[in-house]
DNA sequence: TAGGCCATCTGGTCCT
DNA sequence: AGGACCAGATGGCCTA
């Protein structure tokens, strides 16, 4: 049933529609429900006296019907020609109608925000930093995943790994300092790595972070962690083996069709200003243990996604298991992308 | 308390 | 005519 006292006309039109049950606010039942509030509000209108003038289109309307009247009155035909008339004189019946129409524009309206919003949480859980506790702001989101594809497909293109500060860097272009911090600490990054502490090496983190396994899963072979794997002579080599591999052929290769842009992405967008240059020594300023979201629940590498499309077919991961992190799914296939990156890299 | 973020309402515009 | 989309306005909530 309806949540709104209708006993408090006052309330009605926006405060109605701004408490109206989510789920009441789509379809059929919007309507009926929409109806049923007007019936209520014109009883009430009924009841209230005829000089209450409220704000809105509907007191504007109602001036508009008081000027027909006095044109009419006082001038006659000649008068009734002067100036341009406003607005289509309203019968009771239209302005219910016009009401009518804007309840159900405000569902509507309501709707596609939460559509936008859903999306928007989608995304949220595929970008490098997720947490259900601390969401990203709508901004820095789209921010985030801007730079995370940028990385990704520099990544691709160049087939280097590029060090654990350039990714950081280069995800946290434009962001604010607390999504700086945020992403910071869902890359489990060594404070001391950053700030350059003797002995410290800012290339690698001390933990396997999503970032290993990112290129791991580039690499197409399972990653043991090791201290010092970046320099590894065999990742070196394994870098080496690779081919230049670019953007465009890797959706060439998966969707049998030209990409639709063929060039790497313009870093920066209309979504940010040039960023200033990071500061890294602002980077911890906040507290870890605020960085540290719930990195391994939310760890969005081993997530299940689809990727192509609006399917939702894919593949599990687990986090001991962890790969590239897209399998796509085309046309009813799946691929994964791991072994489609190792089949591609070794042909050649 | 100011500022950031958000949800919602609203009117305008464009399209079907 | 009606729906989708958009941007401005507004008020609530939260945090520093």
């Amino acid at each position: 049933m309806l949540t709104l006292p209708f006993d408090e006309p006052a309330m009605m039109d926006a405060q109605f529609v701004a408490n109206f049950p989510r789920e009441c606010a789509d379809g059929s039942a919007f309507k009926k429900k929409a109806r049923d509030a007007l019936k209520a509000l014109e009883d009430d209108d009924s009841e209230r006296d005829d000089d209450e003038r409220g704000d809105g289109p509907e007191a504007e309307l109602e001036d508009d019907d008081d000027d027909d009247e006095e044109e009419e009155i006082g001038g006659g035909p000649a008068a009734r020609r002067r100036g341009p008339r406003k607005k289509k004189t309203l019968t009771k019946e239209r302005m219910d109608r016009v009401k009518m129409r804007r309840m159900e524009a405000n569902a509507r309206e309501r709707n596609r925000m939460h559509g936008l919003n859903n999306a928007l949480d989608s995304l949220r859980k595929v970008v490098p930093c997720y947490s259900k506790t601390q969401k990203l702001s709508k901004i820095e989101t789209l921010r985030l995943a801007k730079n995370y594809i940028w990385a990704l497909s520099e990544i691709l293109s160049t087939g280097k790994r590029p060090d654990l500060l350039s990714f950081v860097h280069t995800l946290c272009k434009g962001l604010s300092q607390p999504t700086t911090n945020l992403v910071a600490g869902c890359l489990q990054l060594n404070a001391r790595s950053f700030v350059g502490e003797p002995g410290a090496d800012s290339s690698f983190p001390s933990t396997r972070s999503p970032y290993d396994a990112v290129y791991a899963a580039y690499h197409g072979h399972h990653h043991h962690h090791h201290p010092h794997h970046h320099h590894h002579p065999h990742h070196q080599d394994s870098a080496k083996s690779f081919r230049p591999y670019g953007y465009c052929g890797a959706y060439e290769a998966f969707y049998e069709s030209a990409s639709p842009e063929c060039a790497s992405p313009p870093f920066e967008s209309a979504l940010s200003p040039p960023p200033p240059p990071l500061s890294f020594s602002g980077i911890f300023s906040l507290k870890r243990e605020e960085a540290a979201v719930d990195y391994g629940k939310s760890c969005h590498y081993s997530a299940r996604r689809g990727v192509g499309g609006s399917s939702g077919a894919v593949h599990a991961r687990s986090a001991a298991d962890l790969h590239f992190p897209y399998d796509l799914h085309v046309r009813g296939q799946f691929y994964n992308v791991q072994d489609e990156l190792s089949t591609t890299f070794h042909n050649g």
